[in-house]
DNA sequence: TAGGCCATCTGGTCCT
DNA sequence: AGGACCAGATGGCCTA
């Protein structure tokens, strides 16, 4: 898959000159300690980073072609969550056009919350974040 | 080539 | 004692 740093715990067997007659033993079974942590921390990171995926295919993307960063995916998350907090609460008062669900939106999007993704900036500005929000509303995807 | 992102290893701490 | 979680270090890959 990806980068695999030196593999340092096979380091770990190769020095194996101990005076102590119990040392082998005590060597050997940290060793093997060690070698079983690394492979529940990386099976952990693992459960994170499938975490990580299921929350990007929830969460809005800004151009299909860049997965978000894990950075990026909880800042992400993070606005969403308070966009749809409040379009929640909005509903509750008379009639919210779309129109102004999708300004709801961009009110909620402050400046600090998504400079992370500026990288993706497009010329066309405010219109493109308009174009950008795939989600949908009321049964319509909203992507015009 | 520098910087960003990531996977992995590792040692420390806390919990059961 | 052993497992879960965390943060720092390290090194690889990719892009501007």
């Amino acid at each position: 898959m990806k980068s695999r740093p030196s593999p340092s715990c096979s380091d770990f067997g190769s020095e194996s000159s101990e005076p102590d007659s119990k040392a082998p033993e005590k060597f050997e079974s940290a060793t093997r300690r060690r070698m079983a942590a690394n492979a529940r921390e990386r099976k952990r990171m693992q459960g994170l980073n499938t975490a990580f995926d299921r929350l990007r295919k929830v969460v809005p993307q800004w151009g299909q072609d860049k997965k978000l960063s894990k950075y990026e995916t909880l800042q992400m998350a993070l606005s969403y969550i308070v966009a749809l907090n409040r379009i929640l609460t909005d509903t509750r008062r008379p009639a919210a056009p779309h129109r102004q669900w999708l300004d709801l939106q961009l009110d909620v999007m402050q400046p600090e919350s998504y400079s992370c993704l500026m990288r993706y900036e497009h010329p066309a500005g405010q219109e493109y974040v308009h174009s950008s929000f795939p989600y949908e509303f009321d049964g319509h995807h909203v992507h015009a």
